[in-house]
DNA sequence: TGCGTACACTGTGTATACACCAGGTCCACA
DNA sequence: TGTGGACCTGGTGTATACACAGTGTACGCA
C-alpha cells in the first residue's frame, strides 16, 4: 500500500485503534481481531499487529496468549493501581513545573486556569482541563512523564468524563484545586505544587469510587 | 521457523536485545539492524521489528525515523528524567507495600535485608540489593507501576552499576537507606516509607551526578 | 439418542517477497 | 582535474503466503 501521510501506518493504526477504545466504540469485553482491524483501516495484518503491541504493553489491549486482544474490563483493582500512578506522576509533573516552566508558560496555563473558572459549556470546560494538564505535563520538560501520563490519562478517560458530567460539585471542586495547583506552581513552591495536584488526583479518585459506588456502569 | 521453546519469538527478542543493551554488549550510539539482530538470533525480521517497537517504547532503544534504531546515548537530563520518575515511583512502591505487604513478604524482606548488611561479596551484595527491591515492588500490588519501574531500572543499571563499585561510602549508605525503607514499612508507616523510598532514589542521583563529575565515561 | 472423532473455519505466529528510500561510489564528461 | 548523475548497496515499511492452533459442528457409530 502506498504510504500518501508522512506517517507510519503502524502509528496510524496505534493512534486509531486507541481513539476507537477511548470513544468507547471498542468497548470492554470487545475481541480485537487483526485481519478485522487491518481492512477497516485499509491496510495489511503487519503495521497492525506492531500497533497492537504496543497498546498491549501500555495497557489499551490486552493480550490473551495466542488468542490475540480483547479490550481490558476495568476492575476496581486496576482503577486504584490507575490512580495512585497518576497521583505520584501528576505530582512529579506539578513540582517539575514549578520549578522548570518559563513565563510564557506560566501566562498560559493563567489564562487556561481563567477560562476554566468561567467556562459554562461543559464540553469546552473538559477541553480547557485537559488543555491545562498537558501543558502543566509540558512545562515539566520529562518526555517520559508526558508519555505514561497521556497512556495512564487515555485509560481513565471514560470514568473521569462520566463522574464530572453527573457530579456539579465535583466540578466545582476540581476547579478551586486547579487554582490550587496553579498559585503553587506560579509561586514556584515544588513542594507545594506537589501536594495540591496530588491531592487533587486523589479527590478525584475518591468522587470516581463514589460515583462508582451510585452507578457502576459509569466504570466501564 | 519452529517455536521449539513455550514463549513467542518477539518476546524472546525483546529479552535478549534489552538483555544485550544492559549488560552493554550493545553500546550507546550503536545502530540496530533487523536484519543483523534477526539472524543473529535465528528468526525472521517480523518478531525482532515487533520486539523493537515496544523496546522503543520503553526507552531503550531510540527510532530513527525511517533509518532504524540506535541505542541511545544518555544525556545528563535524560538521566535526570530517569531519576524523577524513580523517586516519585519507588516512593509509591513504598507506600503501597507498607499498605499491602503481607507478613510473609515482610520476614522476606527483613531476612533479604540482614544479608544485604553483611554480604562482603560485591556481585552478590548487587543481586541481593535487586531481589530487596523487586519484592518491595511486588508487596506494592501494582503491575503497571512494576513494569514501569522495571523498565527505568534497565535504563540506568550501568551507571548504577559503576557509581557502587567505585563508592564504598555509598555502598554504607545504601545499606542504611535500605534498612530505614523496610523499617517504616514493617511499622505500616506508608508516609514514611514513602519518604524513605524517595530519599534513597534522591541520594542515588546525587551519587551518580557527583560520580559522573570525576568520571564522565561511567554513565554511559 | 448420545457420544466421540474428523474436519472445516478462523484466528495467530512467522517467514518471505517486494517496493521504496538514503547514501556512497564510480564513471563519463566538461 | 573536478563535478554531476547513474547505479549499486543495504536498510526500512508493507503485503502476503503459509504453518499451526483452537473451536464449533456434523456425522458415524454404539
Amino acid at each position: 500500500m502506498l504510504n500518501l501521510k508522512n506517517e507510519d501506518l503502524a502509528t496510524h493504526a496505534y493512534q486509531q485503534v486507541r481513539e476507537a477504545i477511548m470513544q468507547g466504540e471498542l468497548a470492554p469485553g470487545a475481541p480485537l481481531f487483526e485481519v478485522h482491524l487491518a481492512s477497516r483501516m485499509g491496510m495489511s495484518r503487519t503495521p497492525v499487529r506492531e500497533a497492537l503491541k504496543v497498546l498491549a504493553r501500555d495497557g489499551f489491549v490486552q493480550a490473551v496468549p495466542a488468542r490475540g486482544y480483547i479490550v481490558p474490563h476495568r476492575s476496581m483493582d486496576d482503577l486504584r493501581d490507575l490512580f495512585d500512578l497518576r497521583e505520584s506522576l501528576e505530582g512529579t509533573a506539578a513540582r517539575c513545573a514549578a520549578q522548570r516552566a518559563t513565563d510564557a508558560e506560566l501566562a498560559e496555563l493563567e489564562s487556561l486556569c481563567v477560562r476554566y473558572e468561567n467556562e459554562q459549556d461543559w464540553h469546552h470546560w473538559v477541553q480547557i482541563g485537559t488543555d491545562f494538564h498537558n501543558l502543566l505535563v509540558t512545562a515539566a520538560r520529562n518526555q517520559r512523564l508526558a508519555n505514561i501520563l497521556d497512556s495512564l490519562n487515555g485509560q481513565i478517560v471514560h470514568s473521569r468524563r462520566s463522574v464530572l458530567r453527573a457530579d456539579a460539585q465535583r466540578r466545582d471542586a476540581a476547579t478551586r484545586e486547579h487554582r490550587a495547583i496553579l498559585d503553587a506552581v506560579k509561586a514556584r513552591n515544588a513542594a507545594d505544587a506537589e501536594a495540591r495536584a496530588r491531592e487533587h488526583v486523589r479527590l478525584s479518585y475518591e468522587a470516581t469510587l463514589f460515583s462508582y459506588q451510585s452507578r457502576p456502569a459509569a466504570i466501564g
